[in-house]
RNA sequence: GUCUCCAUCGUCUAGUGGUUAGGACACCAGGUUUUCAUCCUGGUAACAUGGGUUCGACUCCCGUUGGAGAUGCCA
């Protein structure tokens, strides 16, 4: 039955970033589940870039922004993109609407120019999910005089020290509101003063109360990742929509242009979660259907905090350059927060769409673990096609100056070698030894493989004993053979000797492949070099 | 302070009243391989805590602790 709600509906997600130069993973996060959902589910999928902060949102930023999700395979549907400095007059339409209607009013702090603020309605049955619940009391502190006006309730609640604590929030929190003295004595009675309170003629100042009683009244939507959400109306305030330079704020034009683009589905962060509360309430005063919304968790770095955009590498741009791939980045951060409820984790595009559903979404922040990504992409690299291995690892070896105009059949031999070691690109900055005409001696290794000063000498012999052979793997492994078996030793014993002082490192490929590979010359000149320096 | 939410190995997770609490990464040991990687075998390692409810709780309820978010004329 469901199902066929979802299909009659045609689902609508989005993802509304602000572009400020760089992607972090929570943010990509938030479209990888947008789009997965949408595309699990037929709908689409749009984007909204919300460049409203003129200092940051350059075109550089957004063509990073846009790089980026093209990279990954996020496509959107409706192109181009709904650019949010586009809708300011939609915006403030809205706000003239709302202001009509007695749902927004204007007010200045402190004697500046007047912002508008949105009233969490009076009326607030009208909200989709406010209900009563119950009646209660609240103790204030009898210092600080209770001021009841349209703009809400202030007072100040009573700390465990029994000190003053700011407390306060919109009328609409505060239905059949007496204000009681500490004897019990009712200060004020809201029963028929509403008109004039709402209208603003009347505002109340009340020293001495000691508590509030009201029916208090609750907000509750269902999440579609969290469940039932609730927030009682009297800890929520009237907000501001447009500021004092008449600029709209993010909840009013992230409602409006959401109402815009017809949005049925709101999938984004944890810590939009309260903003919900009141954005169901702009939708409605709006006069549009409140969309479903799901909120994710975080994604928290190594220290348990939750990514900003401060953290250094957690920019998407960051694992491109090191040689993730974005089947393998898109496939783990799916999983971050999310499994597919069996034991399946290697998954492809396909296996995430078909998987997904935003019910098995954790509730709870998870943290990135690096050591799993490459692993994971050690997986993908593994299995890519020797050609495309090879056009990516050209890329990255480009960055080294001895890694530039590579003779091709060299680089082939060297990529069919080398690719089932290799778990992230940037890593092949250790081939060097391949390509470079100087090798780095590994100190440490070669004081390993080199404690026997019978080692050097074997070296020697083995030098002697290469110079005379047909170069290939099968010869080098006879003519080591040959010299282990004359000086008595395990047939291995000398191969990581021989490759501390060829390739200058104490891992790699096989020993006798990767000195075909390098050729007798090379070989010889490096053995040479080795022996005339230690 | 107040409000909202969260809590299974080090990490990502499976688990919805009865399981030897499973898998993956990482780590350790062994095997295969000329080192490494791959591959195979095995191992260490978790239900934050205290109360209930129940014949029986990781699972349900309450408290505590811990964590996150919100409480902006930021988004």
């Amino acid at each position: 039955m469901i199902i066929l709600e979802y299909q009659a509906m045609s689902i609508r997600a989005r993802f509304a970033p602000s572009p400020t130069g760089q992607v972090h993973i929570g943010n990509i996060r938030a479209a990888i589940f947008n789009w997965l959902f949408a595309r699990n589910q037929k709908g689409n999928f749009l984007l909204r870039i919300e460049d409203t902060d003129l200092e940051r949102s350059t075109p550089e930023a957004i063509a990073t922004l846009l790089d980026v999700m093209e990279w990954l395979g996020l496509d959107f549907d409706e192109k181009p993109p709904l650019y949010q400095t586009s809708q300011l007059q939609n915006h403030l339409d809205a706000v003239q609407k709302l202001l009509d209607k007695g749902d927004a009013y204007k007010d200045s702090k402190g004697g500046g120019e007047e912002a508008v603020i949105f009233k969490i309605p009076w009326d607030a049955e009208r909200i989709p999910g406010v209900a009563d619940t119950g009646t209660i009391q609240v103790p204030v502190h009898p210092e600080v005089p209770v001021v009841v006006s349209f703009k809400g309730v202030d007072y100040a609640g009573v700390s465990a020290k029994g000190k003053p604590a700011p407390g306060g929030a919109c009328l609409a929190g505060f239905k059949n509101l007496k204000v009681l003295d500490a004897e019990g004595k009712v200060l004020f009675d809201i029963a028929g003063k509403e008109e004039q309170i709402l209208d603003g003629s009347l505002v109340v100042e009340l020293p001495g109360a000691a508590k509030l009683d009201f029916t208090r009244r609750t907000i509750t939507y269902h999440d579609l990742v969290k469940g039932d959400m609730s927030k009682p109306l009297d800890s929520m305030r009237d907000v501001v929509i447009v500021r004092s330079d008449g600029t709209p704020v993010f909840h009013i034009a992230n409602v409006v242009d959401d109402i815009t683009q017809k949005i049925t589905h709101i999938i984004r962060g944890d810590d939009h979660v309260e903003n919900t509360f009141r954005h169901i309430m702009m939708f409605t005063c709006l006069g549009a259907k409140v969309p479903k919304y799901g909120h994710l968790p975080m994604i928290v770095n190594a220290a348990g905090k939750p990514y900003s955009k401060r953290d250094g590498d957690a920019f998407v741009g960051d694992f491109r350059d090191k040689g993730f791939l974005p089947e393998a980045l898109l496939n783990y951060l799916a999983l971050l927060g999310w499994s597919p409820g069996d034991e399946r984790e290697k998954m492809s595009r396909d296996d995430l769409i078909e998987a997904f559903s935003l019910e098995r979404v954790l509730h709870a922040a998870a943290q990135m673990d690096i050591q799993k990504l490459t692993n994971l992409n050690g997986q993908y690299i593994a299995e890519m096609e020797p050609n495309a291995f090879k056009e990516m690892a050209t890329k990255f070896l480009q960055v080294h100056d001895w890694g530039k105009d590579l003779d091709d059949e060299y680089l082939t031999k060297v990529c069919n070698l080398m690719q089932s070691r290799l778990k992230k690109f940037a890593d092949v900055d250790q081939w060097k030894y391949f390509f470079a005409d100087q090798v780095e001696f590994d100190e440490k290794n070669l004081a390993k493989q080199f404690k026997e000063p019978a080692t050097r000498d074997a070296i020697v012999k083995i030098r002697s004993a290469f110079e005379a052979i047909d170069f290939n793997a099968e010869a080098i492994e006879t003519a080591i053979h040959s010299v282990t078996d004359e000086l008595g030793i395990g047939q291995g014993k000398l191969n990581q000797p021989i490759r501390g002082a060829v390739t200058g490192v104490g891992i790699g490929a096989g020993i006798y492949e990767t000195l075909e590979l390098l050729g007798k010359e090379t070989t010889l000149e490096r053995l040479d070099e080795f022996l005339a320096k230690y």
